[in-house]
DNA sequence: TGTACATCAGTGAACGCGCGTTCACTGATGTAC
DNA sequence: TGTACATCAGTGAACGCGCGTTCACTGATGTAC
């Protein structure tokens, strides 16, 4: 039975957004076109007035999850002064709640190495949305030349992520709280590290 | 017909090898029984007169390739002097030719992500070779405490393996290269960066 | 404003293909005497 | 050391299931007059 175009439209949104969840929570080959339209309500023939090929949708659900990332901390940087802006990214960033819950997460721990076998159209568009994250972090490291700022924030981005992987293997215990512990001191410093001053990051062999 | 036990042994390890690297390059759903043995040069049904399932396996292989790397990074350091070694294992593991051969190289930035989402029996096996790679890099942390040197080298493996998996993404040009050099310098210290002492990785914002 | 017709989002069955697993069979290896 | 039999790694066909996609159909929406 047909729908009104409002109606159709809305659905479409919502097929994109479960599906963005779902592939962050078990992966892109987890995940079948029917647990996608049946976390949406619908049945999976419907799918097909929706999109060209589930491929199609796959793009379409990954540059959702990465916006909406943006979009989150573009949100924490505005309700938060300027020098605390980075550990505000950081610290909600590497925090139990984002490793326990991936669904609602950043894509980039959960889906950039699966990202990094597809194809170079796919991989481009990623590609663009992870430079925008870099892009906002970057921003925080006003001390710093652009180009300096900018190598700073694709580590910090990388070792975010990285960090989350790790935890995520290791559960949620003592050790994956120990693993996003070390993440959060070594972008943001070390402040509580085992000595006074921050710990050096990069400390040169003895 | 029925080989030698020797033979027997030997096309075991082989399937095991075909599949570690496989999966790496394709992750866990992208490759079938099928082609495993064809890498081997056997056909489909023997398998299961080495292995109980393709879960089995799955296991086998994750944990081959993360002894590989382990034992790489004995051989990196027993033949690089102590002040080296951490930069031979940084440098060697964020270079061109890592990124380019997934096959060949370590698990962790290709397989971490969905064993991240397999089952608790899985996640503790990786999880404790993954220990074993942070042990190794933090005995290259010697001006550090035990605890310290331990949460350095945490963060140090998070980056590397954050840093391998955008760099990939990102294909084999410009933006992959610049990817690369930031997780190095950011690991290393930062030598060759814009200013002229090691930029401050963590570097608080003005 | 009301009526007749065209459109098309959504339904549910069916198709085709790939893949993990099973199984009867083969024939060289391993073992018992 | 040689012979007879049991074992079992490997073969290739077949099974069953899940999944992406197609399709005839439904009936409410949108449109033309």
């Amino acid at each position: 039975m047909r729908v009104t175009r409002e109606q159709a439209a809305e659905n479409r949104e919502r097929i994109v957004a479960a599906a963005s969840r779902l592939f962050r929570e078990k992966g892109f080959d987890g995940v079948g076109v029917d647990a996608i339209m049946d976390g949406v309500g619908l049945t999976h023939g419907g799918f097909y007035a929706h999109f060209d090929s589930r491929d199609a949708l796959v793009i379409e659900a990954v540059t959702h999850a990465m916006d909406r990332s943006t979009e989150k901390w573009r949100k924490l940087t505005e309700e938060t002064t300027p020098d605390k802006r980075l550990s505000k990214i950081v610290n909600s960033y590497l925090a139990p709640d984002h490793r326990d819950d991936p669904g609602h997460g950043c894509a980039v721990p959960t889906l950039a190495a699966e990202i990094a076998r597809e194809s170079a159209k796919t991989r481009r568009v990623f590609s663009g949305r992870m430079e925008q994250l870099i892009d906002m972090l970057a921003e925080q490291y006003q001390g710093l030349p652009r180009k300096a700022a900018r190598k700073q924030a694709m580590a910090a981005l990388a070792t975010m992520m990285g960090t989350l992987v790790m935890a995520r293997v290791a559960g949620n215990g003592e050790l994956s709280d120990e693993i996003l512990k070390s993440g959060r001191d070594a972008v943001l410093g070390g402040a509580g590290a085992a000595t006074k001053k921050p710990v050096k990051w990069a400390a040169k062999p003895a």
